[in-house]
DNA sequence: ATTCGCTATATTTGTTAGGATATAACGAAA
DNA sequence: TTTCGTTATATCCTAACAAATATAGCGAAT
C-alpha cells in the first residue's frame, strides 16, 4: 500500500483559463481529426462543451491558437496555428516535468 | 497582460484520496479549533462535508490522522495526531516547492 | 440553385453533488 | 439521572452543471 502524488496544472491568462489537461486533449484531436465536431466525438464528449473550451482558448490566448473555417469544400474545419502546436508541445513538457518532480518529493511523506 | 500557472496536487493511497488542499484546510481547522463541527464552520462549509472529508483521510491513510471523541466533557471534539501533523507540513512544502518549480517551468511558454 | 458537413448558438431536459434538516448515540460532570 | 455539545448518520430537496436536441448560417463544389 504506496502513496501516489498525482497533479493537474494549468496556465491563466488575466484569470481566464488558457490551457489544462482537457484542452491541451482538445486541441491534439483537432490536430489529428482536421474539425473541431470530429475531434469533439474521438473525446466523446458534446460538440457544445469542445466548442466553448476551444472559444475560450482563443478567446485567452495572446494569439491565434486554432484558425477555424466555416462552410466551403468539407463543410469547414480546425486546425492548429503553429503557436497552437508550440503550446501544446510546451505544456505537455512542463506537464512530464512536474510529475517527475513530484515523484521525487513524494518521498519526504514516505519516510515519515 | 501575462500567463499565469496553476496547480492543484493531491495524494492517494489505492486509488482513494488522502490529501489534498480541502482536506488539508480542514486539518488545519481541526487544529486550530479542537473540534470537527467548529472546523467546518470556519471553513463555511456544512458539517456533513467535513466530516465525510476527514472520514476518507482516515480510513486512506496508514496511520491515524486524527483521534475523534463522542461524548464527555465538552460533547467530545477532535484532534489531529503527530502523524497528522507530519503531513500536514509535509503537504505544505511540497505545495510551496511544486509552484516554485512551475513558476521556472513557466518560462519555457514565455519565450514562445 | 442545391447539396454538403461543418461552425456557431439557443433551448430544453437530465443528472448529480451538495445543502438543509433531523436525530440518535455518546460520556463526563454536576 | 439530567444536561451538554459533540460525533455520526439518514433523508429530503434544490440548484448548478452537463448532456441532448434543435436550428441557423456559411461557402466551395457540382
Amino acid at each position: 500500500m504506496e502513496y501516489k502524488i498525482k497533479s493537474r496544472i494549468w496556465i491563466e491568462s488575466n484569470e481566464n483559463v488558457l490551457l489544462g489537461e482537457g484542452r491541451v486533449h482538445l486541441l491534439k484531436a483537432i490536430q489529428k481529426t482536421g474539425s473541431l465536431s470530429k475531434a469533439a466525438k474521438s473525446l466523446h464528449i458534446s460538440y457544445k462543451k469542445a466548442w466553448q473550451l476551444l472559444d475560450s482558448v482563443n478567446k485567452s490566448a495572446k494569439k491565434p491558437v486554432t484558425i477555424n473555417s466555416i462552410g466551403g469544400k468539407g463543410g469547414g474545419g480546425a486546425e492548429l496555428t503553429d503557436y497552437g502546436k508550440s503550446l501544446v508541445k510546451a505544456f505537455d513538457e512542463i506537464n512530464r516535468n512536474c510529475w517527475a518532480f513530484l515523484d521525487n518529493e513524494l518521498k519526504k511523506i514516505e519516510s515519515i
